[in-house]
DNA sequence: CTGTTAGCGCATTCAA
DNA sequence: TTGAATGCGCTAACAG
């Protein structure tokens, strides 16, 4: 900064307020500190910005899995938003750790970040950047409604409505191939897939709740052994894009007709879902959107647009059902069974 | 750090040494620093540790899109080694433009990154980075031999295996589907489209080298007018997945059974390849391990392991063809059209 | 409108 | 082994 000032014949100050655009500087000086700048290849330093001003422009997004389509849309969403605001994402991968979740807090919170987007794993890491006063969005699952705000898909009305449609085709016995229900998505999921039961007048059979693990591979094998014990089963609803993954991945290796013999629905709408045939009918949760919307909630907390210390804010994106090939006519009553072992 | 020098009982440089490990501090007094540091929440201000150092841990990574499943298995490679050598990673995605990618650069700079890592769009942006000091590592694609060190797939080798495997299988009329030519990786490709034909002793028609724009529904409707001028056609190699996944689309919706009317594959191994029927032959740049050694490259430097000032390294990750369902026999000459209009 | 002064939080001299 | 002093590069009073 000196360098410049000396170069165009003013204080350091000057050239601070010249470049920052806060406080008074003369046109043609103004213009002068600039082509100076411009000349020299002189960028302020952002860390001794942030030291001073005590505000960075790094914005902290904590997810599971950029290899994961569903979470690598959230930050590209998160992203662009971020980007076209000025800031900018330091991006983390938790591997669904809670330790690894617990360190990128320590790293967010040592660099002074303006806020952080997470998708929670453990209550503790929100809590702790809460307590260091850090702006805080949960997105897609809320684990703590007291600290930050959060962007949620309606995942009670995305299960519904891929539940009542395989009911309103006739389907009674359901699957349901989901990973947890602890976190408010899975819940939600488990919730409406219950929800349409209800609603619909059918009952529930909690044999065909099928819980694995988050992962295609042991998702496939939870499916096939599902159907195994459960030739019955005339559908099955996987409640996130790996589970549905491992169970196509499954029906297609044992040769399975779908949806003629099996009709299947997922939930996130990612790539290979219209890709495959029959495609996949799935709940879409306008993951590129949600992830902007992440980043609008918090870009308002730190515009004051919305109070620093307003309540938390809840935002909800409405998902949206997509009927694609893979869900088709129940089959009359005891057929399915012997067509499926008749290969 | 004073509030901690307070309640520990010493001075703000005992604590400073104490936390950060340089400098001497007796044990019983490290210990007490530390309790009280974790006991009041105390995590020291990396923003005024980069500026004091004149170093960050900080890593720009420039990408064009991480909703393309290519560059987000590569910047998940990248943040895990950075992450482990305790690194953290600005991601940005520059849409492939030159403009935003230089606003990037910009950011970087001003952060003081230790390096930056990055598909280039223009040599610009890189040589920019090189004369702010700043160590780049190119990846994917080289746009400048002089500037940075670059790791790179073997492109060349890559596309000549693709090929060869279709002209073993007695095609001869391969039509390439590319997006452009101008970078390292597609020039690459290219050569090795033609070098496995000269390799044959089969002559390259340059009609069938179909250019494109990278986008996908662009792909397939570039696909679908090549067929339509040249029925004769029977195998089509697409440069990269987004392109693949057009063409592919295109060829569902035009009903083709595939291997045998037409044979394709493609290069980068994306999910929805092993997951569509058929499976899609394809060759693997093994992305997150490129994503890695890039990183790995990039400690190196810092860690002086390689001299600061030593000369550009290069990097070569060997790729692997992986035969899947979609390349089958080529037709006896001149049967492909026939059966192609049968239709 | 501009320059001088002071200090953000830390790490590193240098003395003790 | 420790503390006092200094400065990293910047911005925000404040006085002119």
């Amino acid at each position: 900064m000196q360098d410049v000032a000396r170069e165009a014949g003013v204080s350091a100050s000057t050239v601070s307020r010249a470049l920052s655009g806060n406080g008074y500087a003369a046109e043609d000086v103004r213009k002068r500190v600039h082509a100076v700048a411009a000349r020299i290849g002189y960028i302020p330093d952002a860390n001794a910005r942030s030291l001073r001003n005590r505000s960075s422009h790094s914005v902290g997004v904590l997810i599971s899995d950029l290899r994961n389509p569903f979470y690598a849309d959230l930050a590209a969403g998160v992203e662009q938003r971020l980007r076209s605001a000025g800031y900018h994402m330091i991006l983390v991968n938790d591997d669904g750790h809670a330790g690894e979740e617990m360190l990128a807090v320590q790293t967010f919170a040592a660099m002074r970040v303006a806020g952080v987007i997470v998708t929670p794993v453990s209550v503790e890491a929100v809590k702790s950047l809460h307590q260091h006063g850090v702006h805080v969005v949960q997105a897609d699952r809320r684990i703590s409604a007291r600290h930050g705000d959060a962007v949620l898909g309606d995942n009670e009305a995305g299960a519904e409505l891929v539940t009542r449609h395989l009911l309103q085709l006739g389907h009674r016995r359901i699957a349901l191939l989901i990973d947890e229900t602890k976190w408010t998505s899975g819940a939600g999921r488990l919730a409406g897939y219950r929800a349409a039961h209800a609603a619909a007048g059918a009952p529930v059979d909690e044999d065909l709740i099928a819980f694995t693990s988050f992962d295609a591979a042991a998702a496939g094998a939870t499916a096939g052994r599902l159907l195994d014990a459960r030739p019955d089963v005339t559908a099955l609803f996987a409640a996130n894009n790996v589970l549905a993954q491992g169970a196509f991945a499954e029906f297609q290796r044992r040769g399975l007709r779908l949806p003629d013999q099996l009709s299947i629905a997922a939930y996130d709408d990612v790539p290979w879902m219209s890709l495959v045939r029959p495609a996949i009918t799935t709940v879409s949760q306008h993951t590129f959107d949600l992830g902007r919307r992440c980043a609008d909630v918090l870009l308002a907390r730190l515009s004051g647009e919305y109070a620093e210390d307003g309540p938390p804010r809840l935002v909800r994106v409405e998902p949206a059902l997509f009927v694609r090939g893979s869900t088709g006519q129940a089959p009359p009553v005891g057929e399915r069974a012997n067509d499926r072992k008749a290969r």
